[in-house]
DNA sequence: ATGGCTTAGTGCCTAAGA
């Protein structure tokens, strides 16, 4: 099976590149998305469902917003971080096919300066913790989506440019770590990847074009799933497109 | 050049993203 995620960045301007992306990718079992930015009550849970997907949702107007679209039926569904209290829509977690698959959007955090940022750490914190109670019931865990971090220096086109400035501070690093100390293997790392792989390219200064970009957008594989993956990659192909999303999807390949 | 673009809504500018 594969297990993709995918900021779309408004799923209503982007929805015929996801439905064009899914169908040339067969073997794709999941798909979580991030900044679908639309009301439940405006989703387009018949577009999806006619391309012969499984999906559930939650999202809000204007921001955030979550989605999973599956082959296969979507199971015990859970929205949002049940140990944090947040109006924001930013987690969807349901199991396929045996894996249990938590797709999240986790907060920017804007500056170093601004009151998002602590925002943001706390927010991780709940997800570390909830993370960590999911693992124990089931240890086949996909936890996918775009982190807003960058783990690695190398994960980052220039570092000096970045250096201490939110995405790649050494408290939202931190977090990343605790989240692959939980028992998580960074899938994309398992394998060997070409320099400078990006999933993040700025819209503005030909960001693409230079890529000049950074690696946020994660598939953290349990331990269990780890032993069954058999390739990472990022499909930098939709960005080419005509109104991209800013981000690339990430596709993880799990053997039977 | 500490910004350039893209999105949605309050709508023809503003806020936010990363």
């Amino acid at each position: 099976m594969q297990i993709a995620t995918w900021n779309v960045n408004s799923l209503k301007v982007r929805l015929p590149q996801v439905l064009d992306w899914l169908a040339a990718r067969p073997e794709l079992t999941v798909l979580a998305i991030q900044e679908t930015k639309l009301e439940d009550h405006a989703f387009p849970r018949a577009e999806i469902e006619a391309a012969g997907w499984h999906v559930a949702f939650v999202g809000q107007k204007t921001y955030n917003g979550v989605a999973m679209l599956s082959r296969l039926p979507l199971e015990d569904v859970q929205f949002n971080l049940p140990n944090f209290d947040d109006p924001q829509k930013r987690v969807i977690t349901a199991t396929v096919g045996g894996v249990r698959v938590i797709g999240a959007y986790v907060v920017n955090g804007q500056a170093l300066d601004s009151e998002k940022y602590p925002y943001k750490l706390a927010w991780i914190d709940a997800l570390i913790a909830y993370t960590r109670e999911q693992l124990a019931q089931y240890p086949q865990l996909a936890l996918v989506g775009d982190f807003n971090i960058a783990p690695e220096d190398r994960d980052v086109h220039d570092p000096a440019k970045w250096a201490n400035d939110v995405l790649v501070s050494p408290p939202e690093r931190e977090r990343f770590q605790a989240l692959l100390d939980l028992g998580l293997k960074d899938s994309f790392r398992l394998f060997e990847q070409a320099e400078k792989s990006f999933s993040w390219w700025d819209y503005r200064m030909m960001g693409f074009r230079r890529n000049a970009g950074l690696r946020i957008d994660h598939v953290l594989l349990s331990d269990a799933l780890a032993a069954r993956c058999t390739g990472c990659e990022i499909d930098k192909e939709p960005r080419r497109l005509e109104r991209p999303s800013d981000h690339a999807p990430v596709i993880a390949t799990l053997a039977d």
